[in-house]
RNA sequence: GGACGGGUGGCCGAGCGGCUAAUGGCAGCAGACUGUAAAUCUGCCGCCCCUUGUGGGCUACGGAGGUUCGAAUCCUCCCCCGUCCA
């Protein structure tokens, strides 16, 4: 807590979209204990992608001078769902799901965090303890047209989308959560605003300091369009092998690496700015996935990251690791190796019928050969290629 | 509780008795092109069988029955959603 109290803020403000307010953090830093930083996270998806780093980084940058965050689990909440779209009551959890979850979510998340300065809680601690009485309290607190001031809400309510009452109860329970912790600042992204502000309203309420609201960006999955999200298929997933990583990251548009510079490393705008200058677009990407990639794993398996995308896609070589497989039984006909029953056995097609398809539209190489052939007259060992994927497989 | 409208493949959305595994768009996969990409163009895009052909079988249009030689399309009941009225 050595730094000044504006270059505090210099430091924290870099990369957040809105700060709620500004004023109110700069009295709360001034006190100079060290703040209750909030970030919320669902249950049920401990498979954490870069997307989610946006937030774990600028909650580190908060543990970084020294405060506490306090990564919340909603266990709770998550029988609401995120109300973003059609969606029942999910089932409960039982207590070793949510138990596994968070060990993964350890696991992943002290990749960025620093487990001394990070409190893991989960909401189920207080809401469940909760009694109707309270709970028609804490909805008291709030009305239906304020509720109704949620984009996605009011979207849905004009386009006849349904709303089930219980999806009101989310930004409530999450408000009430910042209640529970007290929470000093609260962080989440922009998507997040609405609930955010709801804990504020509703701690006042509770006679509770309102907390401050700090929003991230968003970070666009690799189509650079839609956010980044798993189910979209979009992501780049933080215990992803170097080399996935690698390339996923040169994947993505130029325009978006830029997006990415700023929003996934800890170059100032000026350092990123004279990048874009410099650099061709080409070598800039290199350069940013490497660092993604050691970030997650290490500056020598970055390295090897960037070395074999050179190899594989720049100059077409065979890649290094490819994974084997044995033949699987009834593969090996009198007419040679089945191809078409082959290819979905070892992860190249997703059915016989794909790899039909895939073989009679020229898009499988065996030993350097195009195939068209369902049948592949065998001899030892075949070296398949669909795509960017290759298999090896033995006799 | 009533009136009306609606539920179609991963998503959106046509079809409204046979020519429909079901137009079109998006997404996805593959090929060409390329500096990685993007863009563009081409093909594919339910599952299974026979090495594969204007081949055979199965499953699919909210659910269950029914009418019919034949139904996503018509009828009945049920479930679900929306709008309006109470």
């Amino acid at each position: 807590m050595q730094d000044s109290v504006a270059g505090q803020i210099a430091y924290l403000r870099k990369g957040l979209a809105e700060l709620i307010r500004e004023d109110e953090l700069r009295e709360r830093l001034s006190a100079g204990r060290p703040l209750r930083v909030k970030a919320g996270f669902d249950p049920t998806a401990p498979d954490l992608h870069l997307g989610h780093t946006v937030l774990l980084r600028k909650m580190k940058h908060f543990q970084d001078l020294g405060h506490t965050v306090i990564f919340l689990i909603g266990d709770m909440t998550g029988l609401i769902g995120d109300p973003t779209g059609r969606n029942a009551t999910r089932p409960p959890m039982t207590r070793a799901d949510i138990e596994r979850n968070a060990e993964t979510y350890k696991a992943q998340v002290f990749k960025i965090l620093d487990p001394e300065r990070t409190e893991i809680r989960f909401n189920s601690t207080w809401l469940e303890t909760l009694r109707f009485e309270d709970l028609v309290r804490l909805c008291s607190r709030y009305t239906v047209a304020r509720i109704l001031e949620r984009d996605d809400f009011s979207k849905r309510f004009r386009d006849g989308v349904p709303i089930s009452v219980h999806e009101f109860l989310y930004p409530l329970a999450q408000a009430y959560d910042s209640v529970a912790l007290e929470a000093d600042v609260e962080l989440g992204g922009t998507d997040q605003k609405f609930n955010l502000l709801v804990g504020r309203e509703i701690q006042k309420d509770y006679g509770v300091r309102p907390q401050i609201v700090a929003t991230v960006p968003i970070l666009e999955g690799l189509d650079g369009v839609n956010k980044m999200s798993k189910s979209l298929g979009n992501y780049i997933g933080i215990t992803e092998p170097p080399e996935v990583m690698f390339r996923k990251v040169m994947q993505v548009s130029d325009e978006l690496m830029w997006r990415y510079y700023e929003l996934l490393t800890d170059l100032s705008e000026d350092a990123v700015g004279a990048l874009r200058a410099a650099e061709k677009p080409m070598e800039a990407k290199i350069g940013l996935g490497k660092r993604i990639v050691a970030d997650f794993h290490s500056t020598d398996e970055a390295e090897a990251a960037a070395e074999e995308f050179n190899r594989v896609v720049r100059r077409k070589e065979i890649p290094a690791d490819i994974p084997t497989f044995a033949m699987p039984e009834g593969v090996l006909q009198p007419a040679g190796v089945r191809v078409d029953k082959l290819l979905p056995r070892i992860g190249l097609a997703d059915s016989v019928s794909d790899a039909t398809r895939k073989i009679k539209s020229g898009a499988v190489e065996i030993n350097g050969t195009r195939v068209r052939d369902l049948a592949y007259p065998a001899n030892g060992e075949l070296l398949i290629q669909v795509g960017k994927s290759w298999r090896r497989v033995t006799a």
